[in-house]
DNA sequence: GATGAATGAGGATTCATTCAT
DNA sequence: AATGAATGAATCCTCATTCAT
C-alpha cells in the first residue's frame, strides 16, 4: 500500500488519462489534420468524454500543442548525442548511428507529426518554434558539429556538409513526404537513399 | 430577338470570372489551409457574391480540386523538358535548367502549393494523384532519365542518382520547408544548396 | 411596380426581419435575463433560423445592445421637450406632459427595459453609458431646466429640485420595481404617486 | 476511541464552513448575475472543493435561496423598530434614525442584493417572496406607521405619505441606481437628497 | 466529511449550401 | 447570370452535478 497518498484521484490515473487523450489527439489530428479534427472525435478515441479533454486542454490549439510539444521534447533526441567510438571516422559515426534512427522515426509516427507540423505551421508559429529548437536546429545542428569535424580531420575534402547541414536532412524529407502521401504504394528504402547520400558526401 | 450574339453572358466573360475564382481560392487555401478556409473569404476575394462560386464549382472540394488541376498542369512542365546541347554534359545540363526553375518555383508559390497537397493530401487522395502524376512523377522521371543517360555516359560513377532520383529533390524539399516553415528569417540559399548537391554528385 | 428595384431581397423585407428579431429578443431577454436568455429561443420567437440573427447581430451582447439602443433612442423622447404654454406654471406644466408619459412608459415595456438595465449593467458598461446619455440625462436634464425655471420664478420656495432633481425620478422608479417585481398582485397607482410628490414640490 | 467528542466534524466547523460558503457566494452572484456564477467561482472564492458546496446546498438554486434568506433575514431590522423618544416630532425621528441607516445600506452591499433581487426576480418568484416580507414591506410598513401618527397629530397637513409610503422608499432607490449602475463616478449624496425629501414631506 | 476528476447536456457561433429575387 | 438573405447541421466550449477515493 502506498503511503502519503493524498485524498481525490491518484495522479498516476492522472498521467495516464492525460497519455490517452495525447495518444487519442494524434490519431485524430493525423487523420484530419487541425482544422477538421473535432474535440468529439478526440474524446471518443480517447474513450473519455469531451468536458474531460479541457481539463487536461483550455482548448483544441492547446491540445494541439501539447501533442506537439510532447513528441517533440522526447526521444530520438538521444541519438543525436551518441559519442564517436574511438578512432571512428565519421562517416561510420553516422552510419552506425543515424541509420537506426531514420527507422525509428519512420516507424514511431514521428514523421507524420512532421508532416503535421508543415502542414499546420503557417497558421501555428508557436508550435513551429517548438519543433524548430527542439527537433530541427537539434538535428541540423549535431549534423554541422560532426561535419566540422571530418572536415578538420580530412575525412571530407570539401565544407558542403558543413555550409549546407541540410543535405543530410534532405533524404529525410523527401522520403517522408513520398512515403507518407504522395506514393505510399511504392514506398521509398529511405535507409537505403540516406546509405546513398551518406556515400555521396563521406565516400564508400 | 438578334440571332448570333445572343443576350446571354460571352464565354470570355465566364472563362474570365472562372480564373478570378480559382485565383482567389488560391490565396484563401493558402492562408488558412482547405478546413478552416471559407466560400465567403473566396467570394470576397474574387469580388463576387457567394452563390456566383456555385455556378462555377458545385463544391468547396470542386473549387480546391479545380484549383490545384489548374496549378498542377501548367508551367515548369517546359524548364523539364528542355533539351540537352549538343556535347553538353548532364551535370552542366542540369545546372543551367533547373538552378533557374529553382528560383520561379519559389517565386511563383509553387512551394506553397506543394505545402497544401502535402497537408490536404491524407484527405483528398485524388488530388494527390493529379500532383503526383503532373508535377512529381514528371520531375523525378526527368532526373531518373539524364541519371542513367549520365550513367551510360560514364559521367557518374555509380547509380546512385539512378536509384533514388529523389536525391535532386530533396535539396529542393528541405529548402521549401526551411525557407517557408521553419525558418524563413534565416532562409538557406536554395540554389546554392542545390549546386553543392550536383556537385557531390558530377563532380565539380 | 416598383422601379429602380436593386436585384436580390428588398430592404424592407430586411428591415422586418430585423425588427422581428429585436422584439423577439426582447421578449426573450426581459423573460430569462441575458445570461439565461438563448439564441435559439430568439430565433424561435422570431420564426427564423439561428443563423439568420448573426446575419444581424454579431453575437448575443450586440443583439442585447442593439435592443436597448433601440428602445433608448426612441420616443418618450419628445415627451420631454413639450414647450410650456404661455403663462402656464411649471406644475402644471410637469403635470400636463409626464404624468401622460408615465403611462405609456408603463404601457410600453419601457419600464421592463429599464429593468434590464439596471439588473444587467455592472456587466454592460456600454450599456449604461446608452441609457444614461439617452434616457436618463435627457430626463434628469429636463427636469433640473424647468425646476430652476420655476425657482427663478418663484414658483418653489427652495432649491430642492433644482439640487436633486432624481426627486421626480423617485417616485416612478419606486412605482417601477413595486409594479414589476416586488408587488405586481398589488401594484401602485404610479400616475398618483407621482401627483402626490409633485403636490409636495409644488403645492396643489 | 473517547466517548462524546465523535470524530465527525463539529457543529461550530460546519456552521463555519457554511458562513463561508454563502460569503463566497454573495460575492460571486453579485458580480456575475445567477446565470452566469459558477459553483467553481463560489468553491474557489470560498476555499472549498466544489463537491464540498453540494453538501451544504443541493443545487445552485438553492445556494442562491440561502444567499438571500441569509441576507434578508438579518439587519436594517433594528433601525425599523427603534422607538420615537418622548416629544420627538416624527419628521426629527426619521431624521435621526434613517438617515443613518441609509448609509449602512449603501456601505454593506445590501443595494447590490437589491438590485440582484431585482434582476434575477422574475425567475425567482420565491426569493421576491421572501425580499418583499422581509426588507420591502417591513420598510414600507413601518414608514406608513410612523406616517399616520404624523397625520393624526397634524404634524404633517396632508395623507400623501400615508397613502404612499413608496414616496419615503423613491431616493433610496434612485439613489441606489444612480450610484450603483447609472453614474457611479458622479454619486448623488443619497443622505442629503433623503434629507430634501423629508423636507418637502415635514417641513424643514 | 472533503476532494476534484469525470460526465454530458446545453448553448454560442460558424459556414457550406440553397433559392427567391 | 448574379446576388446575398436564410438555413441548420456541426463544432467548440462551459459548467452543474456526481462519485470513487
Amino acid at each position: 500500500m502506498a503511503e502519503g497518498r493524498t485524498r481525490g484521484p491518484s495522479p498516476e490515473k492522472t498521467a495516464r488519462t492525460r497519455a490517452a487523450i495525447v495518444g487519442a489527439a494524434m490519431g485524430e489530428f493525423l487523420e484530419h489534420g487541425f482544422a477538421a479534427a473535432t474535440m468529439s472525435g478526440v474524446a471518443q478515441r480517447a474513450g473519455l468524454a469531451k468536458g474531460t479533454l479541457y481539463r487536461y486542454f483550455d482548448t483544441k490549439e492547446a491540445l494541439f500543442a501539447g501533442l506537439v510539444r510532447d513528441v517533440a521534447t522526447s526521444p530520438l533526441r538521444e541519438v543525436e548525442r551518441l559519442p564517436l567510438l574511438p578512432g571512428e571516422r565519421v562517416g561510420a559515426y553516422l552510419r552506425r548511428t543515424l541509420l537506426p534512427a531514420v527507422r525509428i522515426i519512420e516507424a514511431a509516427g514521428r514523421a507524420d507529426v512532421a508532416r503535421l507540423v508543415l502542414a499546420e505551421g503557417r497558421r501555428f508559429p508557436a508550435l513551429v518554434e517548438i519543433y524548430r529548437r527542439e527537433v530541427y536546429q537539434a538535428f541540423i545542428g549535431h549534423i554541422r558539429d560532426v561535419a566540422e569535424l571530418a572536415f578538420r580531420r580530412g575525412e571530407i575534402g570539401d565544407d558542403a556538409l558543413v555550409r549546407f547541414p541540410y543535405l543530410l536532412a534532405g533524404p529525410l524529407w523527401i522520403g517522408m513526404v513520398h512515403n507518407g502521401v504522395i506514393d505510399p504504394d511504392h514506398p521509398i528504402d529511405i535507409g537505403a537513399m540516406f546509405g546513398a547520400q551518406l556515400d555521396l558526401l563521406f565516400g564508400r
